[in-house]
DNA sequence: ATGAAAGCGCTAACAG
DNA sequence: CTGTTAGCGCTTTCAT
C-alpha cells in the first residue's frame, strides 16, 4: 500500500460508495443540514473506510474561507513571543486551525505586505501583534477577516482585542522600587512604536511621589541587552544620584545589570531568563502562554458569530 | 474605496480590460509558454492597475500545490527553535513562502496527524524536526512532498537532510573538558530519542581517554533546567570524584550549574540565555539562524528539480 | 502567439 | 430528509 503515483479520493468516491449523493456526503461530514442519523452514520463509515479527506483547495474555493490562522509577529527570535506562540499553537489545534506565522520585524511595509498575504490566503482568522501599521489598515484587514489585536487597541468596534495591563504592571514595579528605598529613579523606555504605557505610567507615579522632573529620568534604547547597558550608563552619567531602575522590558533590565552600576532593576515580561541568572531579575510577570490561548479563544468566538470582545490580562509583580 | 462588502477581481476581469482571453493573463503572470513582451506588459500593467490577486484556491485546485512551506518542530518554547524558526521564516519570505508551523511536542501521534495536515493542505515542502516519526512514515512523507529532514538522517533517497555535526561539536566539548585538567567526567544526556550521537561520542572520547566505566558515568534526564539539577545530584552521588560535565543541551547545564555542585560544565547549542549567565556558559554554538536559512535553501533547490542534498554543518566550541 | 473548451472538488441554493 | 443544478477561479490540453 501507498506505493506508486497517488490518486485523490473524492467526495463522489465516497457517495458512489456509500450509495447517496455528494450532497448527502458533505453535509454528514461538515454537519449541516438535516440527515438521518443512519444516513450519517454510514456515510462517515465509508469516509473512514476509504480513507477520504476533503480537499481544503475545492473547500476554500466554495466558501472563500482556509482553515488557517494567520499569527503576526514582531520577531519569534525575542523571547516573548515564543510562549506566546505555544499558547497560540495549543490552542488554535484545539479548533483545528493551522497556524501561518508572519514574521514583521516591526517594520511598517512587511506588516503591510503580512495582511495582503493573510487576505489573499482567506485565512479564516488573523491574530496580530502590529507595532507599525496605521488604524485604518487594520481597520481595513478587520473588515475582510475575523481580526484580534494584541497588547494595542481596537482600531474600530469590528475589531477584538487583547491587551496585557501595561499600567498596572507598570505601576507595580515602580511602587516596588520606592518602597524598596530607592528615592531616586530612572526608566530604560524600549525604543518601539506603538507602546506608550509604561513610559506614562512610570511618569505619573513618579509625579504622585514628588519626584523631580520625571521626564528628564526616562532613557530611550533599543530593546535588547546592549541597549540596556548602554541605557543606564547614560541615566547615570546624566543623574548620578539614581539608584533604582524600571526597564521597558527585560532584556533591558539584564543589560542594565551587567553594566555593573550596582543599580536596583526591575524588568518586564518575566522571560525564561529572567528566573535563571544570578542573581534573579525581579520583573513584572506576563503570562504570555496565556495570552496567546486567549487571543485564540477571542478569536473562536469571533468565529463563532459573538460580537467582539476586549481582554484585559492582569500582569503580576514577581520580586525575586 | 474599500468600503463596503468586497468583489474580488477576477481573471477575468483582467482579460477583459486588457483585452487577451484569460490564457494569455495566466500566462503572463505565470511566464509559461510563449507570449509577445507587448502582450505580457500589456496584461501586467491591467494586472496592477486593477490590483488583482490571483485566488489561491483556485490556483491550489488546478495545481494541487499551495504557496506554503509545513515547518515542523518540538517546541516553539523550548529556546533552540525560535532562532531556527526566524531562518526559516526570512528564508521562505524571499522565496515568496508562507510558512505554516506545527508544534507537535516530539510525540508520534503528533508528527503523524502533522504529516497529514501538510499533505491534505498540499503544502509545496516541509521541513521537519521529526523526533518520533518511524523511517516509513517519513518516507511516505517524502513521497507527497518536497522534504528536508532536520538533524536526523535521511529516510531514503528522496528526503534530504540538514544536520548540525554533533560528534564533532560532542567531542570537542568533552576534549576541552580533559584539557582544563578534568579527570573525571559525567554526562547529563537528554530523555529525547533519536539523538545518540553525543552520548555516543562522549563515550568514545573517554574510552580513548582511558577513562573508567564511561557508560556508568552517564545519566538520562528531561532536557529541562530542573532535569539539569536532579541529572548532576545524581552524578555526583554516584561519583563524587568528577569534577567536569558535559551535558546534551544548554538548558541541561544550566541546571547542573545551579545545582551548587561546583563542578564545570559545557553545554550545548548555545542559546541566547548562556552567554548572560554569570559566571557565562562554555558551550558548543550551532548557527541556528544558519540552520534555518539552510534548510529553506536546501528545500528550495529539491522545489527548482534538484536531487536531495545532504548538508552537515559546523558547530563550534565557544570557551566563556 | 493566442484562444476555446474542459474540469479540478467542493458546497449553496433550490427542488422535491 | 435527500438529490439536482450551478458554479467558485484558475491552468491544462488542444486547436488555430
Amino acid at each position: 500500500m501507498d506505493s506508486g503515483s497517488f490518486v485523490r479520493v473524492t467526495i463522489d468516491d465516497v457517495a458512489r460508495a456509500a450509495g447517496v449523493s455528494r450532497q448527502t456526503v458533505s453535509r454528514a461530514m461538515n454537519g449541516k443540514g438535516d440527515i438521518s442519523a443512519a444516513t450519517r452514520r454510514k456515510v462517515l463509515a465509508t469516509i473512514e473506510e476509504l480513507d477520504y479527506r476533503p480537499s481544503a483547495f475545492a473547500r476554500g474555493m466554495r466558501t472563500q474561507r482556509a482553515g488557517t490562522l494567520a499569527l503576526v509577529l514582531p520577531d519569534i527570535a525575542n523571547p516573548f513571543f515564543p510562549a506566546v506562540a505555544r499558547g497560540v499553537f495549543d490552542a488554535a489545534a484545539a479548533r483545528g486551525l493551522a497556524v501561518v506565522v508572519h514574521n514583521t520585524d516591526a517594520d511598517a511595509a512587511a506588516e503591510a505586505e503580512a495582511t495582503r498575504a493573510i487576505v489573499d490566503a482567506g485565512a479564516a482568522g488573523a491574530i496580530g501583534f502590529f507595532e507599525a501599521l496605521d488604524d485604518a489598515s487594520l481597520s481595513a484587514l478587520g473588515r475582510r477577516v475575523p481580526l484580534v489585536v494584541a497588547d494595542r487597541p481596537s482600531p474600530d468596534d469590528q475589531v477584538a482585542s487583547v491587551r496585557s495591563d501595561f499600567p498596572a504592571g507598570t505601576r507595580a514595579a515602580v511602587e516596588h522600587l520606592f518602597a524598596a528605598g530607592h528615592a531616586r529613579l530612572g526608566m530604560l523606555d524600549g525604543a518601539v512604536q506603538n507602546k506608550p504605557e509604561r513610559r506614562r505610567t512610570f511618569l505619573e507615579v513618579l509625579t504622585e511621589h514628588g519626584h523631580p522632573d520625571p521626564a528628564g529620568h526616562v532613557v530611550t534604547a533599543p530593546p535588547t541587552v546592549a541597549g540596556g547597558t548602554a541605557g543606564v550608563r547614560d541615566l547615570r552619567a546624566r543623574h548620578p544620584e539614581i539608584t533604582g531602575v524600571f526597564a521597558f522590558n527585560d532584556l533591558l533590565a539584564i543589560g542594565a545589570l551587567r553594566a555593573g552600576e550596582g543599580v536596583a532593576v526591575v524588568g518586564y515580561d518575566d522571560i525564561m531568563m529572567a528566573a535563571l541568572l544570578d542573581p534573579p531579575l525581579t520583573t513584572v510577570h506576563t503570562d504570555k502562554y496565556e495570552l496567546g490561548r486567549t487571543l485564540v479563544e477571542v478569536l473562536g468566538r469571533r468565529l463563532d458569530g459573538h460580537p467582539p470582545e476586549h481582554r484585559v490580562l492582569a500582569p503580576r509583580l514577581t520580586v525575586r
